[in-house]
DNA sequence: TATGAATGAGCCTTCATTCAT
DNA sequence: AATGAATGAAGGCTCATTCAT
C-alpha cells in the first residue's frame, strides 16, 4: 500500500508532504473518474475530493490525462497487491482455483472503480494505457498463479489437458466482471436485484461451478 | 426489422421523410456515444453525422437525455432483432449450444457500440433503461432458447441437470463481453493483437469449449 | 368589440375567415407578451395559443415587432372602449368623479395585461408606440371626461380652481396603476395580500377619498 | 453606505478587490437589466459592461438569476440609502410632507432603473424577491417617516385625522412612479416632452399640490 | 392557402488550463 | 510553496425567421 520506498535513503519532511499530496489527489482522481467516466470527471471535482488546490493538481500529476493515468494505474495496481497476497501453493489445484475464482469475483464487486476505470480507458481504445511508463504495475500474478494450478492439476489428474491459461484467465474474469460491470443493466432487463446478498453469493457459486466443471477432465 | 406498420394506411410521404430524418439521427447518436461515451458525446458531432440540422434533431428527440435513450434502444433491439433470426429448434442441443455461443460472440465483436453504450449505460447505473418505455425492446429471446436447449439436453442425457438458464446466460455473454469490451487493455496487459484473426477464433473456440465442458453431464 | 365593420360592404366569406384568424392571433399575442414581455415572449407560443400555423401569424402581421405593436393597439383600443361607455354628463361632478376613479381603478385591477404592456413599452421607451399609425386608438375620451367634470364642478363650486385636467389625469390613473402593476413587489415588502378583496376594496376607497380631497375648493 | 466592517480587522487587500469586482458586475447588472428587462437582459453584455470575464461573473454570482436578485437588492437598498438621510423631524408637518414628496419624484424621476426592475420584477410575480433573503434591503424607512409627520400634522391640526400611513405611502409613490415610469407611452398620447424641466417642475408642484389638497383637515 | 421542416445566430453556462500574487 | 483569480473555447439548448411543398 504505501508507495514504494526509496532504498536506502529516508525521505525529507518535504518530500513526504509532497507524496502525501499525491497520492491524495489520485485517490481523489479514481474516485471521480469510477463515476463519472473520464469525460464527465471534472478537474475541479477531482481538486476539492482532494482538498488541494487546482493549481498545486496540475503542478503534481500535469493535465488531466496525466491524472487519469496516474489513477487507472492505481487501480491496476492496486489489485496486483491483492493478487499477491493469494498463496495458492499450499493448497490443493481444486481448492485453488476455487479461491483463485473467488477472489476474483468478490475483487470485482467491491472495487467498482476497477471496472469503471477499465471501462472507459477500452472506450478510448486503451490509448493512456499504452503509452504508460509503469507497465510493470500491469503485471498481474494471476496468469503464473493459473498456469500453476492447471500444471498440477494435470498431473494430478483432476483437470483436463491443454487449457491455454491466459484463455482461463480471460474466462475467469469475463464470468465476474460481466455480472459486475453490467449489473444495472441486468437489473433492469430481469427485474432482480443483482446487488443482493442472495443473488451476489449464487452468481459465485455459479462461477466456481462452471469453471471447474470445465476443467473436469 | 419493419417499422411499426400501421393498420393498412401507408405512410404519407412526409410521415416516411420525419421517420428517415428520425433514423438518421438516432444511427448518428449510436455511432457519436459510441465512440465517445454519453459525456464525452457532442450534440453538435450527432446533428453533423446526421446530416441534419442541431435545432431539428431537438425537435425530433428532444435532448442529450433522450438521444441516449433512443440510442440505446436501438443498439438493444437491433441485438434482438439478430437474435430472433436464430433457428435452433432443429438443431440438437449441443448444435445448438454451440451456434448460440458463436452467434453472441460474434456479434459482440461485430458491434462494438453496443458493448460501449452498455458499459456507459452502466457508468450511469442503468438510470436511463430504468426510465425506458420500450422495455419490450430489451427482451431478449436469448434466454428461452437456452432454457429450451438446457431441457432438450437434459432430456437427452447430453447436458448436465438443474443448471439455471439465466446464469447461463450471464456466462455465455460475459466470456465473450470481457474479451471485446477489453480487448485493448488485454492487448496492452499481453502484448497481442486481439483483433487479429488468429486470436478471435481462438478465443471464439475457447469459449465454445468451456460452456460445453461445463455443460458435461 | 367586433371589428370595425367596413361601411357598406360586406366582407367575404374568406375575408372574415382571415380578419377572425387575425383576431386570435392578436388575442394569443396579448396573452403571452402580457406574461412573459416583449423579450420573454415566444413567437411560437403565440401561434400556439392561437391555434394557427406559424408561418399563417407572419403572414398576417409579419414579425414580432409588429404583433407587439398589435397586442399594444389591441389593449388601448379595449380600454377606450370601455371608457366610452362611461356616461357621466348626467351624474353630478362628485358623483362623476367618484365613478371615473373607480372605473379606472378596477379596469387596472381587471386588465393586468394592460398594465403589463405599457410597462414593457415604456422599457422600450415607447418606440413602437411612436411609429403606431393607428395612434387614433390610444386617444382616451377620459381626459375630456375629466375636463367637463372639472368645469361643472368649479362653476357649482364643489371642485377647488385651476386644477389642470391632463395632471389629474395622470395622478387618477397613477393613484391606482402603481397599485395594481406593483402589487407583488408591495405585498413582498407590507407582507399583505393586495389582491385580497378587502385590501383592494380598501385602496379604491382611499383613491376616491384622495381624489375627492384634493378637489375640494 | 460602508459595507458591513468585520469587527476590527481591515479587509486584506485581496478581499477588497473581490468586494470591488462583485461590485462593479452588480453595477453592470443594474443597468443592463435596467435597459433591457430580465429576458432582455443579456449576461454576456453585463459581463462587458463590468469589465470582467463571463467565467468570472458566475463565479461571483452564480447564475441569471442570482444577478437579478442582487441587482434588485441593490436598487432597493440605494434608495433606502437616500431615504435615510432624509432628516424630516426638524420641520413642520407639511413642510416634511413637501419634502418627502419631492424627494420621491425626484428619485424617481433620476432612477429609472429602479423603475425598470421593480416593474419588471412585478412582471415575474415578485417570486425573485419573495426568495430574497436579504429582505432587509426591502425595508423602507419612508412608512416611518409617514406615519410620524401625518401624527404631528393631526396633532397640530393642519392635517386630517384617520390617513393611513400605508394606503398614502402608495399614493405619493405612486403619483411620481406612473409619471416617471410610463413617461414614454404618455409621450406618444399627448405629444408633448414628459422629460423637459418645465414637465417635470409642473408635475412635482401638481403632487405636492395634490398629497397636501388631499391631507387639509 | 396553409403547413411543418429547416436554419443560423445567439443565449446561458461550464470546462480545462494558466496567471499573478 | 501555495492559492484564488482569470480566460477562451466550447457545450447544450432555444429563438425568430424563412423554405419547400
Amino acid at each position: 500500500m504505501m508507495p514504494e520506498t526509496r532504498s536506502a535513503t529516508a525521505l525529507t519532511a518535504q518530500e513526504s508532504r509532497q507524496a502525501a499530496a499525491r497520492e491524495r489527489i489520485i485517490d481523489a482522481a479514481v474516485a471521480e473518474f469510477a463515476a463519472q467516466g473520464f469525460a464527465g470527471a471534472r478537474v475541479d471535482a477531482i481538486a476539492e475530493r482532494a482538498g488541494i488546490n487546482k493549481r498545486m493538481l496540475y503542478a503534481y500529476l500535469g493535465n488531466k490525462k496525466a491524472l487519469w493515468l496516474a489513477a487507472l494505474e492505481r487501480v491496476y495496481a492496486a489489485k496486483r497487491e491483492e493478487e499477491r497476497r493469494l498463496d495458492l501453493q499450499r493448497l490443493s489445484p481444486v481448492e485453488g482455483m476455487q479461491i483463485l475464482v473467488r477472489f476474483n469475483f468478490r475483487y470485482h464487486m467491491e472495487h467498482p472503480e476497477f471496472l469503471s476505470m477499465l471501462n472507459d480507458e477500452n472506450l478510448q481504445h486503451g490509448l493512456n494505457l499504452h503509452g504508460s511508463k509503469n507497465v510493470v504495475a500491469l503485471y498481474s500474478p494471476l496468469l503464473e498463479l493459473i498456469s500453476s494450478l492447471l500444471e498440477r492439476g494435470e498431473a494430478e489428474g483432476v483437470f483436463r489437458r491443454n487449457v491455454d491459461p491466459m484463455q482461463l484467465y480471460i474466462s475467469i474474469i469475463g464470468l465476474g466482471y460481466f455480472y459486475c460491470s453490467n449489473r444495472y443493466t441486468l437489473a433492469a432487463i430481469f427485474n432482480r436485484d443483482f446487488e443482493s446478498i442472495e443473488e451476489v453469493l449464487t452468481r459465485e457459486q455459479h462461477i466456481v461451478d462452471e469453471i471447474l466443471g470445465f476443467l473436469r477432465p
